[in-house]
DNA sequence: TATTGTTATACTCTATAACTATA
DNA sequence: TATAGTTATAGAGTATAACAATA
């Protein structure tokens, strides 16, 4: 077990996690109004937009932005539904499945993409110098990569519930 | 409209989005398997553990946690069964309800808090130096001032639903 | 055997609207 | 009239476990 941390590194998470929630908040709140779309869903278009062919594999597609299988299975298949996304067999592995945007697709993140900069902008980088954002970005990128190689460490302990549940 | 943001802070904002779900995620997994709590709910508790005689009202508990007043009476119900918080009439203004912790509450949080820490402090604060943390510090307690400032924002447009619902 | 993905199910969280009571 | 809080309800998200198919 750790030492506490000190009080500036406990002021530093809490005002992490509390601007993040707000700005995922306000975010959320405009992709709805504007697009229709949750984040994640915004994440996933915003992804296959960017992929080499426009389409990854259910695999590719979930890492970073969902956390099971079952719960991008569902996501895919709002997408689907909505004409956003298609799904296919792949060619390679015959037990992938391909999940491939569309014009409509790729319309509705080009109509969304503004308004959700903007949004940013007045939330997160108004009040930030250059210098500030280029180190905002240098720790973040490195805190990500960081994350992002970190051992799954599924539960220390056994799963307890929540009150209420 | 604004301009498009410069690649630099579409990176940024990224990078900070998904280092922050991916704590969050962690963070969460860890309460539950040791606390049996969401995250919101320990910062309910942990609010209330930090207020002047270790009770709060409702509007002021809300503020920042949660975004709208029915999500903040179902928490505070589901603390209050589980024996972390009491609630009743305040005093000075009979509108209001004030919220206690319990010694239960206090307890848990105590007993819950050093490993929250240590996942902070592994994922988060482990890749960055002193000076990356003052300078994280520094900036993200000025976002969240400038958040918390913001006008609401009621959403610019009527509202629409996401794909599927 | 391990991996990819889906299905069924259940639960948690959140939000809207209608309502009560007090300032 | 405005504010504090609750209730009822509905919808959206997510996770677990069991399953089918392919590597």
């Amino acid at each position: 077990m750790a030492d506490a941390l000190a009080p500036e590194e406990l002021n530093t998470y809490f005002a992490l996690m509390e601007s993040v929630s707000l700005l995922h908040h306000a975010v959320e709140q405009h992709l709805r109004a504007e697009g229709g779309l949750s984040y994640v869903q915004f994440q996933l278009l915003a992804r296959l937009a960017d992929a080499p062919e426009r389409r990854l594999t259910m695999t590719e597609l979930a890492d970073g932005v969902v956390y099971s299988r079952s719960g991008l299975t569902h996501q895919a298949g709002l997408l689907e539904q909505a004409g956003l996304v298609t799904r296919g067999p792949s060619p390679h592995d015959q037990r992938a499945t391909l999940v491939t945007i569309t014009e409509a697709g790729l319309a509705l993140v080009a109509k969304v993409l503004p308004g959700h900069i903007e949004v940013a902008r007045r939330l997160l980088f108004d009040p930030l110098s250059d210098a500030d954002l280029r180190s905002l970005g240098e720790i973040m990128t490195r805190v990500r990569d960081h994350m992002r190689a970190q051992p799954p460490r599924s539960a220390a302990t056994r799963k307890r519930r929540a009150p209420g549940a």
